[in-house]
DNA sequence: ATGATCATGTCCGAAAACGGCCAGACGCCG
DNA sequence: CGGCGTCTGGCCGTTTTCGGACATGATCAT
């Protein structure tokens, strides 16, 4: 175990799948935890409750539930392996309210084989919702299984449909 | 394999014993390598080449090295485990120009078993000759080993014996 | 003297286990 | 014939686990 120092700025902010817990590195965004997360392990001693670098997070969000906002721009620096922040990167080109399955994503990536290895990276993915993993699912059309617990998953992708319905931009 | 950002400062001082490598976080100290010694990796790709803050730490050096300072008086800040820190605090208690065996660091340590353990420790202090590992010797009293080589060793101890002698503070 | 044994914390390499998968092969049932 | 479960084997990156190796030295048996 080796002691570094860095700082890390944490905000929480309501939403209707739980409380979020908005994470930076003062300049861009590095993380969205939900309450009950697999793989995160919340709010650590020594990081820094400031809501200034959240603000636009924040609005973004507000709309995102809203119904009022399709796409974040918002700067994201997450980190973790080159493979996983590949993953991640590509994962912000799935529109809104669609979704593909873990093998298509693999072929994106240019490893058609690597569908396993793609969710594992999808699992550990450090900014949920804004970067939509949960838009990745299973190639029989399953759900397969979401970090924040399958029902955040398919109260999501619902909150996508119907606002594309509402919108008229989709029959069903 | 994980990619951080965190600003390291370096600069190269040159010395009797060969280019000194200096990195500091901006603040304080945080290594001193020497060429081609163990255990270290060099310069980095985007470390930052700035000799501002290391004025102090090469003035010391320099008055160390023409046997006019026997104390360094610079703010360190290495980076390790808890064992390895306290393993490096307690290497600045031994006096100038003074030796000590593994077993005996240990002892002061409170885990008089882990004269070995220490001894790794001692391989990893990642500010050489201010940390002065080159003080610690094996209890039989050969030099037993040194990340700079054996050579480098054997002439900061010889240095540091010299100086006391011409001081007159030692008769040999 | 000489050699084997053990205690200690950390690192490193190799190997194995583990997943938010998927295609293909069956078996079953209308 | 389809259509739909289930099972199997193979694929991939990451994580975990494990066995040595060390900048040693005290102890005990030969």
């Amino acid at each position: 175990m080796v002691v570094r120092s860095a700082v890390t700025y944490f905000d929480v902010c309501p939403s209707p799948v739980g409380d979020l817990v908005l994470m930076s590195d003062g300049r861009s965004l590095t993380g969205l935890m939900m309450t009950n997360q697999r793989h995160t392990q919340g709010v650590q001693p020594g990081w820094v409750r400031e809501s200034g670098p959240f603000v636009e997070a924040r609005s973004q969000l507000g709309q995102y539930f809203a119904g009022e906002r399709t796409e974040f721009e918002l700067e994201l620096a997450p980190t973790g392996t080159p493979f996983q922040v590949e993953v991640w990167r590509t994962l912000r080109d799935i529109p809104y309210g669609t979704t593909i399955n873990y093998g298509e994503l693999a072929k994106r990536i240019g490893n058609a084989n690597a569908s396993r290895a793609v969710g594992a990276a999808n699992g550990r993915n450090p900014i949920g919702i804004i970067v939509p993993c949960h838009r990745v699912i299973g190639a029989n059309g399953s759900l397969v299984g979401y970090g924040g617990g399958l029902e955040r998953k398919k109260a999501l992708l619902a909150l996508e449909q119907e606002t594309l319905v509402k919108r008229g931009q989709r029959l069903l």
